[in-house]
DNA sequence: AATCGTTGGTTCTGTTTCCGAACCTTTGAA
DNA sequence: TTCAAAGGTTCGGAAACAGAACCAACGATT
């Protein structure tokens, strides 16, 4: 399979993945919630080629992701600010840091801690249903086939996919 | 900055992204919680290379994040399961999920549909603050530094980041 | 007891993709 | 008129990836 024809697969993980699923993209996205907007600071902060981080804000405003917008005419100046759907990417980066200072951190503990305004607390965070308001765990979430589903069970019968399927 | 790095980095989510940050690994894992086990099933759902299959899965044990259990003795045979530390990444997966549903379907709606099981909704889910039960978004969280900030504070001082960092 | 199939890999040999360094362009200031 | 800052683009070498072939343990088949 090759990069570009992941957001073909009938998979939203897949299709996600065609946009913050390479090496640098979502390390420039933590930045983006730190407020970091310029392409100097991407790059100071993130040591990353100007090449590459060019091309990934590129695709991230392609991709809807990011807004480049004008902070200053003449010396004309552009900045990348978060759109509403970069913004909504808010829960995959903390859930990605939660489990990182789960499992990840250093004996001392992890170095940036991060806090619930609206409360006070150090955050620590789980998903719940939008529904019934109770935590969402994986046993808890049963899989079927949705509208666009076509012959893309695939996904759905995971160990008994011995039959020579379309996506292999 | 240097791949191998990232698990160096004082920062949660590169940690995390040295683990599952990579082409393939999110995919594997993705097919791990839909209980695909075995080397096979990986490689023919996922048209990935045996090759890389075979690092990928491996560097997963390595991690913690799979176990490599034997399933039957004589044809020895064994399987990847999730542990409790690949169970826990769940919140991540789910959140790029749900961002993809949102935001990367075809008009038809996405292909899988997810139901949260105990109240038979289809899922959607949102992340709440572990102490105050409130819904989390990007802009009611602050950072501070933590036990193990060092000089680190890179990660707080964003748009000023005009000094050569250690990190640059 | 030779060989065949299944599972689960490893070893080759290219081809993409990535990275680091250097260069280019626009603009304003010295 | 040269300089610097912001924001890129163009290169050659390094790493990651893909596809195919090969290996090996084991059981079943003949």
């Amino acid at each position: 399979m090759r990069w570009e024809d992941l957001d073909q697969q009938p998979c939203s993980l897949a299709r996600t993945l065609s946009v913050i699923g390479d090496r640098w993209t979502l390390l420039i996205l933590r930045d983006c919630f730190l407020k970091v907007r310029r392409f100097e600071s991407f790059e100071l902060r993130l040591g990353i080629a100007r090449h590459i981080l060019a091309d990934r804000l590129k695709k991230l405003v392609e991709a809807g992701v990011l807004d480049k917008a004008l902070y200053q005419e003449r010396p004309r100046r552009e900045e990348y600010r978060l759109t509403r759907k970069g913004l909504d990417l808010y829960p995959v980066l903390l859930a990605m840091l939660e489990w990182g200072d789960t499992y990840m951190v250093d004996a001392e503990g992890p170095a940036i801690i991060r806090r619930h305004k609206p409360c006070g607390a150090v955050l620590a965070s789980h998903p719940v249903c939008t529904s019934c308001g109770e935590a969402v765990t994986a046993h808890d979430v049963s899989v079927e086939a949705g509208p666009s589903a076509g012959d893309t069970d695939i996904h759905l019968h995971a160990a008994t996919a011995a039959r020579s399927s379309s996506s292999a």
